[in-house]
DNA sequence: CATGAATGAGGGTTCATTCAT
DNA sequence: TATGAATGAACCCTCATTCAT
């Protein structure tokens, strides 16, 4: 709390009149700093029905642009770190964010369809396919301090796509670049 | 400090006899934990040279073991969770265990021969890739008690591994399982 | 002090205009709470001169309806838990409350003609008698929570009084009813 | 906390040693201070059914001796301020104390001898009456400062016992004196 | 080798008080 | 007259570490 008080120039007390509790804090950082991604996961979730593997891709875009975000990483590992003293983080941290995405995932890997385009075939295996190298990679760098990331997180993300396409790699443009 | 002075059937002072300090504890955690694992990473990278996927599938299998043991999760999660009080043991969580990793599995991706094998062209992300999936599996169920655990973990092996296959799926002895 | 705020309508910032400190809220809190109490009792002791049977009775029946009032039992529950942070509260309600009202008990049981009527013998001794059950009863109910209060607080005082008549209680009118 | 840690001559942090809290230090006080002599209420109570006029005095007496130690006191006045900010520590009190003396007291008001002994009728009134007197002196003297006790506190035994004596004061030997 | 009593720094939290607006 | 943001000291409690025995 004394960080978060310094970080933002006011005394560790004033802290108290934004938010009720450390819990509390740390549930405000997770709507402000994790829930837009979370939306934004559910928007493309619904809105992609009719193409899982296009859908996919585009989730694994946004764990990505997410996981770059010092902030996101640094609400999890405060999830993970807190989860002996202040159970009530962890246990909200997994109500809201991990079980979330679990559910959305596994919903775009449910049309039929599906299974011409992607050759995985256990659907809750598929999260941890596509979520897990780039958490891997953001807890790397962003909390063990890991110095070898990538610079370019797309080649990542295509590294991790490869595997449901098939052979069929369409390298020239397997996920839309942003232009940042 | 305490819990395992109790969990040890000692007096919390007692722990200093055998260890100067907390950040000295959990690095021989890591060593009686952690780095056998590491080792056998070692000699099955050393060993497994000529045959590059049939390597990464004993990696692979090696990490699912390790990352079913609570113990092994709980040092990551210490060395996660105490970086700002300790920052001495996320140094050594990072250095000995994680930069470990990344060479190890990028050494075994050298080989000319794996492109015939492995499709995955970037190097770097082979560490990710194989362990990513694992990692997350292990963090959301043993750190934040997410209670959608695979009962056998051999699936969601069998999901991160089937990329690197290029589609011909040896499905039935993907990887030797484990007559638990 | 946050309460008082509330409780008025203002802002917690706003106190401070009506009263310099949370001692000088207390003392204010004092005159308009108990003060009144007390100067009846003056009024009493001065008027009942010489009937002091009648006046010890009129005092209790004061003292009675005063401590019914739970802003009345509030200030001393104040003066007594603030003793450690709030000297000087605790100093203010001795000097203006308790040790006034000692003395104008004992006044009242200056008259020669109370040995006609009184049997207690010494008077310092009376506020205690008269005053004690009375108090006993208020921190009971207003500040322990004790839920065996009296409905009719007239039967406390009555018992109390008893000892005052040596032997001729004149039940019916002991003391004047109040219509509640 | 620190009042107490500094009393005992050891660090703050110490006294967690010895109590696990805030709550169950107050209950280890109200145990070794309080309780003995409720336990002496309750043997009196149980001894004493055949005479409760001897038995009402001798709990006046004890009681009397229990105010007169300041730390008896200073644990109600702790129950008393502390209710906001532990209401654990008020409810303890209530139930192991005041609740409990209520009941002794009725009980020795029991028996049908009683009647001819003592004229205060109302039994619930009786505590009030008896122990009133003797708190009122002792949260005077002790909490609130006031300056003018009684040396001898048999005064005021005398005072409140005489009026259930029924006019006949057995004046030299009310209550049995203690030698000090 | 082992204890257990003790420490002291720091943790989250509350609250009387101040002050620019 | 009134606000509300802010402070800083104090509060209860935890924990890594030390040390006499």
């Amino acid at each position: 709390m004394e960080d978060v008080a310094r970080a933002a120039g006011i005394s560790k007390g004033a802290v108290y009149l934004y938010f009720d509790s450390k819990a509390a804090l740390f549930k405000a950082l997770v709507e402000s700093r994790v829930s837009p991604l979370r939306e934004n996961f559910e928007r493309l979730a619904v809105a992609g029905a009719s193409d899982p593997m296009g859908t996919l891709k585009s989730l694994a875009l946004i764990a990505a642009r997410g996981f770059s975000n010092p902030d996101v990483v640094a609400v999890m590992r405060l999830a993970i770190g807190l989860s002996d003293r202040f159970p009530e983080i962890t246990n909200y941290y997994r109500e809201h964010v991990v079980e979330r995405m679990h559910s959305i995932v596994e919903v775009s890997s449910q049309p039929p369809s599906i299974e011409a385009q992607i050759r995985v075939v256990d659907k809750p295996a598929m999260t941890r396919v596509i979520i897990g190298p780039l958490l891997f990679e953001a807890l790397s760098v962003h909390s063990l301090k890991v110095d070898r990331g990538f610079e370019d997180p797309q080649k990542l993300i295509d590294a991790t796509l490869i595997s449901f396409s098939g052979g069929r790699v369409p390298r020239a443009n397997l996920v839309r670049r942003t232009k940042a």
